[in-house]
DNA sequence: GCGTTGACAAGCG
DNA sequence: CCGCTTGCCAACG
């Protein structure tokens, strides 16, 4: 039977795992993120997931950012979040890859 | 079933 | 870092 599926919940939950492990104070990217659950191509995927985090269950998703450093838009409020937890902001909706890039 | 869109990544200038 | 182009894949209309 082939995996149709092995996505969906499956993927999704994958990538909340990798979300929930990111500590206080650090960010993450989709692209890593995507590497780190085994789909390095995926790193859209990952976003999408993290868009519906909220359906899946209380997960950090506000410390997940994209290569460049910069937040999500159309969220205003994880920057807020971010500076809650002790992470410097460059500007209303960047912040310090070079400080903050969680190494897992 | 196909074309477009997207909370992306990487390379080039 | 910004802008442009290419690639990659799933969801949407």
């Amino acid at each position: 039977m082939s995996e149709t599926a092995a996505l969906n919940d499956d993927f999704a939950y994958a990538v909340l795992s990798a979300v929930a492990e990111i500590p206080e104070g650090r960010v993450a990217t989709y692209g890593q993120l995507a590497r780190l659950i085994g789909y390095p191509k995926n790193a859209r995927l990952v976003a999408r997931v993290l868009s519906h985090a909220e359906y899946y269950g209380d997960y950090p998703c506000h410390r997940v950012v994209n290569a460049t450093g910069r937040l999500a838009p159309g969220w205003a409020a994880q920057a807020t979040l971010l500076q809650a937890e002790g992470v410097a902001l460059i500007d209303a909706t960047h912040v310090s890859l070079k400080l903050y890039r969680w190494k897992a």
